[in-house]
DNA sequence: ACCGACTTCCCCACTTATCCCCACTTCCAC
DNA sequence: GTGGAAGTGGGGATAAGTGGGGAAGTCGGT
Protein backbone atom coordinates (compact mmCIF):
# COMPACT_ATOMS: atom_id res chain seq x y z
CA UNK A 1 0.00 0.00 0.00
CA UNK A 2 1.93 3.19 -1.01
CA UNK A 3 0.28 6.60 0.41
CA UNK A 4 1.65 9.75 0.71
CA UNK A 5 3.80 12.17 -0.90
CA UNK A 6 7.38 12.99 -0.41
CA UNK A 7 9.99 15.81 -2.23
CA UNK A 8 13.28 13.87 -2.85
CA UNK A 9 16.30 14.95 -5.18
CA UNK A 10 18.12 12.78 -7.18
CA UNK A 11 22.15 13.68 -6.86
CA UNK A 12 24.49 14.27 -9.60
CA UNK A 13 24.92 10.45 -11.05
CA UNK A 14 20.95 10.18 -11.64
CA UNK A 15 19.98 8.57 -8.27
CA UNK A 16 16.90 8.98 -6.51
CA UNK A 17 15.90 8.02 -2.60
CA UNK A 18 12.75 5.70 -2.81
CA UNK A 19 10.39 6.73 0.83
CA UNK A 20 12.02 4.45 3.29
CA UNK A 21 8.01 3.47 3.74
CA UNK A 22 8.09 2.00 0.33
CA UNK A 23 11.08 0.10 0.46
CA UNK A 24 9.52 -3.14 1.67
CA UNK A 25 7.01 -3.45 -0.88
CA UNK A 26 9.91 -3.25 -3.77
CA UNK A 27 12.46 -5.13 -1.69
CA UNK A 28 12.31 -7.99 -4.56
CA UNK A 29 13.06 -5.59 -7.55
CA UNK A 30 10.69 -2.95 -9.70
CA UNK A 31 10.13 -1.48 -12.80
CA UNK A 32 9.75 2.11 -13.94
CA UNK A 33 8.32 3.71 -17.35
CA UNK A 34 6.49 5.73 -18.35
CA UNK A 35 3.36 6.81 -17.11
CA UNK A 36 0.52 8.64 -18.28
CA UNK A 37 0.45 12.59 -18.11
CA UNK A 38 4.49 12.90 -18.29
CA UNK A 39 5.28 11.07 -15.00
CA UNK A 40 6.75 8.12 -14.17
CA UNK A 41 5.74 4.83 -12.57
CA UNK A 42 7.51 2.88 -10.84
CA UNK A 43 5.66 -1.05 -9.57
CA UNK A 44 6.57 -3.76 -7.55
CA UNK A 45 7.54 -6.36 -9.52
CA UNK A 46 4.57 -8.73 -8.81
CA UNK A 47 2.32 -5.70 -9.60
CA UNK A 48 4.80 -5.22 -12.79
CA UNK A 49 3.49 -8.35 -13.86
CA UNK A 50 0.00 -8.90 -13.84
CA UNK A 51 -0.33 -4.77 -15.64
CA UNK A 52 2.28 -6.17 -18.24
CA UNK A 53 0.14 -9.25 -18.89
CA UNK A 54 -3.10 -7.12 -19.16
CA UNK A 55 -1.79 -4.93 -21.59
CA UNK A 56 0.10 -7.46 -23.73
CA UNK A 57 -3.86 -9.10 -23.82
CA UNK A 58 -5.35 -6.50 -25.61
CA UNK A 59 -6.08 -6.29 -29.35
CA UNK A 60 -3.50 -5.79 -31.25
CA UNK A 61 -5.47 -4.22 -34.27
CA UNK A 62 -5.88 -1.32 -32.40
CA UNK A 63 -3.48 1.06 -33.38
CA UNK A 64 -3.64 2.87 -29.92
CA UNK A 65 -3.01 -0.03 -28.05
CA UNK A 66 0.14 -0.73 -30.25
CA UNK A 67 1.06 2.73 -29.55
CA UNK A 68 0.60 2.52 -25.84
CA UNK A 69 2.59 -1.05 -25.54
CA UNK A 70 5.44 0.31 -27.11
CA UNK A 71 5.58 3.74 -25.05
CA UNK A 72 5.01 1.56 -21.79
CA UNK A 73 7.70 -1.30 -22.99
CA UNK A 74 10.16 0.40 -24.62
CA UNK A 75 11.63 2.52 -22.21
CA UNK A 76 10.20 0.16 -18.45
CA UNK A 77 13.55 -0.20 -16.83
CA UNK A 78 13.38 -3.32 -14.20
CA UNK A 79 15.94 -2.52 -11.51
CA UNK A 80 16.82 -3.49 -7.50
CA UNK A 81 17.31 -1.13 -5.19
CA UNK A 82 21.18 0.04 -3.86
CA UNK A 83 22.15 -0.66 -0.06
CA UNK A 84 21.07 2.99 0.34
CA UNK A 85 17.39 2.25 -0.91
CA UNK A 86 17.78 4.44 -4.16
CA UNK A 87 17.29 3.39 -7.89
CA UNK A 88 18.82 5.53 -11.11
CA UNK A 89 16.87 7.26 -13.29
CA UNK A 90 17.87 6.83 -16.81
CA UNK A 91 17.78 9.93 -18.73
CA UNK A 92 15.53 9.06 -21.23
CA UNK A 93 12.88 8.79 -18.07
CA UNK A 94 14.10 11.69 -16.98
CA UNK A 95 13.61 13.88 -20.02
CA UNK A 96 10.35 12.73 -20.45
CA UNK A 97 8.85 13.72 -17.00
CA UNK A 98 11.19 16.68 -17.57
CA UNK A 99 12.75 15.89 -13.89
CA UNK A 100 15.94 17.10 -13.23
CA UNK A 101 17.48 17.91 -9.42
CA UNK A 102 14.10 17.99 -7.82
CA UNK A 103 11.25 14.93 -7.61
CA UNK A 104 7.86 14.80 -6.33
CA UNK A 105 7.04 10.72 -5.55
CA UNK A 106 3.53 10.14 -4.75
CA UNK A 107 2.33 6.63 -3.75
CA UNK A 108 -0.83 5.57 -5.50
CA UNK A 109 -1.61 2.50 -3.38
CA UNK A 110 -0.66 -0.13 -5.90
CA UNK A 111 2.12 2.08 -7.78
CA UNK A 112 4.21 4.48 -7.26
CA UNK A 113 4.13 7.51 -9.51
CA UNK A 114 7.06 10.48 -10.11
CA UNK A 115 6.84 13.95 -10.47
CA UNK A 116 8.61 17.10 -11.63
CA UNK A 117 7.56 19.07 -8.47
CA UNK A 118 6.43 22.11 -11.00
CA UNK A 119 4.10 19.74 -12.71
CA UNK A 120 2.97 17.81 -9.67
CA UNK A 121 1.91 21.13 -8.62
CA UNK A 122 -0.03 22.32 -10.99
CA UNK A 123 -2.15 19.07 -11.23
CA UNK A 124 -2.36 19.85 -7.25
CA UNK A 125 -3.71 23.47 -7.63
CA UNK A 126 -6.54 22.38 -10.64
CA UNK A 127 -7.75 19.93 -7.65
CA UNK A 128 -8.05 23.10 -5.26
CA UNK A 129 -10.76 24.25 -7.81
CA UNK A 130 -12.54 21.15 -9.42
CA UNK A 131 -12.08 18.97 -6.80
CA UNK A 132 -15.55 19.14 -5.30
CA UNK A 133 -17.40 18.27 -8.53
CA UNK A 134 -14.89 15.77 -9.71
CA UNK A 135 -15.84 13.82 -6.55
CA UNK A 136 -19.54 14.56 -7.11
CA UNK A 137 -19.22 12.88 -10.63
CA UNK A 138 -17.05 9.82 -9.10
CA UNK A 139 -19.19 9.24 -5.97
CA UNK A 140 -21.59 7.28 -7.49
CA UNK A 141 -18.62 5.05 -9.24
CA UNK A 142 -17.28 4.43 -5.56
CA UNK B 1 -17.89 3.47 16.53
CA UNK B 2 -16.41 6.26 17.23
CA UNK B 3 -18.96 8.99 19.35
CA UNK B 4 -18.17 11.95 21.15
CA UNK B 5 -16.36 14.94 20.99
CA UNK B 6 -12.73 15.75 22.09
CA UNK B 7 -10.43 18.55 22.48
CA UNK B 8 -6.72 17.71 22.68
CA UNK B 9 -3.49 20.03 22.07
CA UNK B 10 -0.60 18.78 19.20
CA UNK B 11 2.65 19.17 20.86
CA UNK B 12 5.65 20.96 19.08
CA UNK B 13 6.11 17.88 17.17
CA UNK B 14 3.16 17.59 15.30
CA UNK B 15 2.17 14.81 17.82
CA UNK B 16 -2.06 14.75 18.62
CA UNK B 17 -3.20 12.08 21.11
CA UNK B 18 -6.09 10.10 19.79
CA UNK B 19 -8.78 9.82 22.76
CA UNK B 20 -8.49 6.71 24.89
CA UNK B 21 -12.09 5.44 23.82
CA UNK B 22 -11.06 4.92 20.13
CA UNK B 23 -7.50 3.82 20.33
CA UNK B 24 -8.67 0.06 20.31
CA UNK B 25 -10.77 0.94 17.54
CA UNK B 26 -7.38 2.11 15.45
CA UNK B 27 -4.95 -0.12 17.18
CA UNK B 28 -3.54 -2.31 14.15
CA UNK B 29 -3.23 1.00 12.16
CA UNK B 30 -4.87 3.85 10.87
CA UNK B 31 -4.83 5.74 7.79
CA UNK B 32 -5.56 10.18 8.57
CA UNK B 33 -5.92 11.77 5.15
CA UNK B 34 -8.20 14.86 3.97
CA UNK B 35 -11.42 15.13 4.63
CA UNK B 36 -14.27 17.23 2.75
CA UNK B 37 -15.14 20.60 4.17
CA UNK B 38 -11.31 21.36 5.51
CA UNK B 39 -11.29 18.85 8.66
CA UNK B 40 -9.17 15.79 8.38
CA UNK B 41 -10.44 12.36 8.84
CA UNK B 42 -8.94 9.07 10.12
CA UNK B 43 -10.01 5.92 9.04
CA UNK B 44 -9.10 2.16 10.71
CA UNK B 45 -7.09 0.20 8.50
CA UNK B 46 -9.80 -2.25 7.32
CA UNK B 47 -12.23 0.68 6.52
CA UNK B 48 -9.79 2.17 4.41
CA UNK B 49 -8.46 -0.58 2.41
CA UNK B 50 -12.33 -1.25 1.42
CA UNK B 51 -12.31 2.10 -0.03
CA UNK B 52 -9.06 2.57 -1.36
CA UNK B 53 -9.46 -0.58 -3.25
CA UNK B 54 -12.68 0.34 -4.77
CA UNK B 55 -10.59 3.94 -6.44
CA UNK B 56 -7.69 1.87 -7.46
CA UNK B 57 -10.13 -0.76 -9.48
CA UNK B 58 -12.13 2.59 -11.32
CA UNK B 59 -10.14 2.86 -14.52
CA UNK B 60 -7.42 4.87 -15.47
CA UNK B 61 -8.22 5.61 -18.58
CA UNK B 62 -10.29 8.56 -17.36
CA UNK B 63 -8.35 11.69 -17.00
CA UNK B 64 -10.83 12.50 -13.83
CA UNK B 65 -10.25 9.29 -11.86
CA UNK B 66 -6.43 9.61 -12.18
CA UNK B 67 -6.78 13.17 -10.85
CA UNK B 68 -9.14 11.79 -7.77
CA UNK B 69 -6.70 8.94 -7.09
CA UNK B 70 -3.31 11.23 -7.08
CA UNK B 71 -5.39 13.29 -4.44
CA UNK B 72 -6.73 11.21 -2.45
CA UNK B 73 -3.65 8.81 -1.80
CA UNK B 74 -0.97 11.43 -2.24
CA UNK B 75 -2.34 13.46 0.69
CA UNK B 76 -3.34 10.17 3.01
CA UNK B 77 -0.30 8.99 5.57
CA UNK B 78 -1.04 5.34 7.27
CA UNK B 79 0.00 5.76 11.01
CA UNK B 80 0.16 3.88 14.21
CA UNK B 81 -0.09 4.98 17.26
CA UNK B 82 2.71 5.54 19.42
CA UNK B 83 3.17 4.13 22.96
CA UNK B 84 0.93 6.96 24.42
CA UNK B 85 -1.85 6.71 21.55
CA UNK B 86 -0.56 9.55 19.65
CA UNK B 87 -0.46 10.04 15.96
CA UNK B 88 1.91 12.73 14.06
CA UNK B 89 -0.28 14.79 11.57
CA UNK B 90 1.53 16.17 9.22
CA UNK B 91 2.31 19.08 8.15
CA UNK B 92 0.15 19.28 4.73
CA UNK B 93 -2.18 17.96 6.26
CA UNK B 94 -2.28 20.55 9.55
CA UNK B 95 -1.87 23.64 6.67
CA UNK B 96 -5.11 22.05 5.24
CA UNK B 97 -7.16 22.03 7.82
CA UNK B 98 -5.55 24.78 9.71
CA UNK B 99 -4.59 23.35 13.04
CA UNK B 100 -2.02 24.74 14.88
CA UNK B 101 -2.14 23.73 18.57
CA UNK B 102 -5.54 23.12 19.57
CA UNK B 103 -7.62 20.29 17.74
CA UNK B 104 -11.00 18.71 17.65
CA UNK B 105 -11.67 15.46 17.69
CA UNK B 106 -14.53 14.24 16.57
CA UNK B 107 -16.52 10.80 16.82
CA UNK B 108 -18.40 10.00 13.42
CA UNK B 109 -19.09 6.33 13.59
CA UNK B 110 -17.43 5.00 11.06
CA UNK B 111 -14.08 7.13 11.66
CA UNK B 112 -13.30 10.30 13.27
CA UNK B 113 -12.69 13.64 12.06
CA UNK B 114 -10.41 16.22 13.28
CA UNK B 115 -10.90 20.27 13.36
CA UNK B 116 -9.47 23.36 13.36
CA UNK B 117 -11.77 24.44 17.00
CA UNK B 118 -13.11 27.75 15.38
CA UNK B 119 -14.23 26.15 12.15
CA UNK B 120 -16.06 23.36 14.33
CA UNK B 121 -17.54 25.79 16.44
CA UNK B 122 -18.90 27.92 13.63
CA UNK B 123 -19.94 24.57 12.45
CA UNK B 124 -21.59 23.39 15.59
CA UNK B 125 -23.57 26.72 15.92
CA UNK B 126 -24.98 26.69 12.60
CA UNK B 127 -26.01 23.50 13.17
CA UNK B 128 -28.34 24.87 16.53
CA UNK B 129 -29.93 27.27 14.65
CA UNK B 130 -30.81 25.25 11.83
CA UNK B 131 -30.83 21.71 13.21
CA UNK B 132 -34.52 21.30 12.35
CA UNK B 133 -34.57 22.55 8.86
CA UNK B 134 -32.01 20.53 8.18
CA UNK B 135 -33.16 17.42 9.60
CA UNK B 136 -36.36 18.27 7.96
CA UNK B 137 -34.90 18.31 4.56
CA UNK B 138 -33.02 14.49 5.25
CA UNK B 139 -36.35 13.22 6.71
CA UNK B 140 -37.24 11.18 3.20
CA UNK B 141 -33.60 9.86 3.08
CA UNK B 142 -33.32 8.10 6.73
C1' DA C 1 45.81 -7.01 -28.23
C1' DC C 2 46.76 -3.51 -25.18
C1' DC C 3 45.96 0.71 -23.07
C1' DG C 4 43.18 4.41 -21.58
C1' DA C 5 38.88 6.72 -20.53
C1' DC C 6 34.43 6.43 -19.15
C1' DT C 7 30.52 4.54 -16.86
C1' DT C 8 28.47 1.92 -13.27
C1' DC C 9 28.06 0.06 -9.02
C1' DC C 10 29.18 -0.30 -4.19
C1' DC C 11 30.63 1.50 0.07
C1' DC C 12 31.48 5.09 3.44
C1' DA C 13 30.40 9.51 5.88
C1' DC C 14 27.74 13.37 7.38
C1' DT C 15 23.51 15.99 8.51
C1' DT C 16 18.95 16.04 9.66
C1' DA C 17 14.63 14.29 10.94
C1' DT C 18 12.02 10.71 13.01
C1' DC C 19 10.80 7.46 16.38
C1' DC C 20 10.82 5.61 20.96
C1' DC C 21 11.12 5.95 25.65
C1' DC C 22 10.77 8.26 30.05
C1' DA C 23 8.80 11.72 33.18
C1' DC C 24 5.48 15.05 34.78
C1' DT C 25 0.87 16.92 35.46
C1' DT C 26 -3.97 16.82 35.48
C1' DC C 27 -8.31 14.81 35.77
C1' DC C 28 -11.50 11.32 37.05
C1' DA C 29 -12.96 7.37 39.89
C1' DC C 30 -13.13 4.93 43.84
C1' DG D 1 -7.88 11.65 49.88
C1' DT D 2 -5.66 8.40 47.20
C1' DG D 3 -4.71 5.65 43.15
C1' DG D 4 -4.75 5.12 38.45
C1' DA D 5 -5.26 6.38 33.86
C1' DA D 6 -5.06 9.92 30.31
C1' DG D 7 -2.95 13.95 28.22
C1' DT D 8 1.31 16.59 27.56
C1' DG D 9 6.11 17.57 27.02
C1' DG D 10 11.02 16.78 26.25
C1' DG D 11 15.52 14.21 25.37
C1' DG D 12 18.32 10.65 23.42
C1' DA D 13 19.04 6.89 20.14
C1' DT D 14 18.38 5.46 15.57
C1' DA D 15 17.34 5.60 10.90
C1' DA D 16 16.65 8.31 6.67
C1' DG D 17 18.25 11.47 3.01
C1' DT D 18 22.12 13.20 0.69
C1' DG D 19 26.65 13.56 -1.18
C1' DG D 20 31.15 12.01 -2.49
C1' DG D 21 35.04 8.68 -3.33
C1' DG D 22 36.99 4.43 -4.97
C1' DA D 23 36.99 -0.10 -7.27
C1' DA D 24 35.40 -2.93 -10.97
C1' DG D 25 33.69 -3.60 -15.44
C1' DT D 26 32.86 -1.89 -20.29
C1' DC D 27 33.70 0.35 -24.38
C1' DG D 28 36.39 2.60 -27.80
C1' DG D 29 40.70 3.88 -29.80
C1' DT D 30 45.37 3.12 -30.92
Amino acid sequence: MFLGRFSHNLDAKGRLAIPAKFRAAVADGLVVTRGIDRCLSVYPLAAWQSFADRLSALSKTDSDVRLFQRMVFAEAMDEVLDGQGRIVVPPELRRYAGIEREATIVGMNTHIEIWEPARWEALSAAVEDEGASIAQRLADLI
